[in-house]
DNA sequence: GTACTTGCAAAGATTTTGCTTCCAA
DNA sequence: TTGGAAGCAAAATCTTTGCAAGTAC
């Protein structure tokens, strides 16, 4: 039992129905694949994984889908400390708020929840009187197992 | 006084200087601008900056430029929640660390330093082994006057 | 003098747009 | 049936690379 290791959410396609989404078969497969993806996805490889399963589907609709999730708030937006060039990542919301840490030397991507995290986004929110839609902490360096 | 509101640290091109990198007037120009520079700039801007002191610089210039320095760690990268588009914005780490919060409605960019950051920037380094190099905290939402 | 830097042109990478056809509700 | 979505091609953005010529030290 992990009481609040893992907040579940709706599932995105529920989410988007409840929206009044159109569900095309295209968005089921790729927000199924979001959802389910063990790492962080940039367009390009949520495109290829989306081929295997139909080799029709087309990378202007996967920005497209990804376009649309991010207005709705259901995926977050990522740079990574572009470890690897310009591309953005993304990572469905279903989980709770984390910082990522991004190794510099080996790249590996660690993900780390906080509850000091927790206080400074009530900080920003009650001090600057700014109410947060999203928030995002990466941080660029070397990892434990490459110090 | 302001004991510890800002941490003057030495110019850019004192520092480039120090580690041995070749003083071109082409750097000279840019540092300065990026040193000076009231917001956050992008590799464009700053190159329409720098061009109307010398108009023969070149865009290709910029970005070389802008890769050294982020090399020495002596400019910060942010992508400000890509309030338009996926382009970067640099800004001198010649003051402490803030968290960056971009309003959705109106664009402002209001900058925020907090204690609370840097408890968190501890927690990181002490209880994950990770040497940060670069930490970023960026939130988008509505900020005070658009609420 | 020499190694490093610049400018130029071209390529590369990522993302967006226009338009026609197709399909979910 | 009908408005929204997908596919295709092309364009737009942003950034990097190769190479000859120039320049800081």
């Amino acid at each position: 039992m992990e009481p609040e290791e893992r907040v579940t959410r709706r599932p995105l396609e529920r989410e988007l129905v409840s929206r009044g989404v159109r569900m095309t078969h295209q968005r089921r497969l790729l927000v199924q694949i979001i959802q389910g993806a063990d790492g962080h996805l940039d367009a390009i490889a949520l495109w290829q994984r989306a081929r295997s399963q139909d080799p029709t589907i087309n990378k202007v609709t996967v920005y497209r889908t990804l376009a649309m999730l991010k207005k709705y708030g259901l995926v977050d937006e990522l740079d990574l400390m572009h470890l690897e060039g310009g591309r953005h990542y993304y990572e469905a919301k279903t989980t709770r708020d984390h910082i990522h840490l991004a190794c510099l030397k080996c790249g590996r991507i660690q993900e780390f929840e906080s509850s000091l995290f927790e206080k400074l986004k009530g900080q920003i929110e009650r001090e600057q009187q700014f109410r947060i839609n999203t928030v995002r902490v990466e941080a660029g360096g070397v990892c434990d197992r490459c110090k």
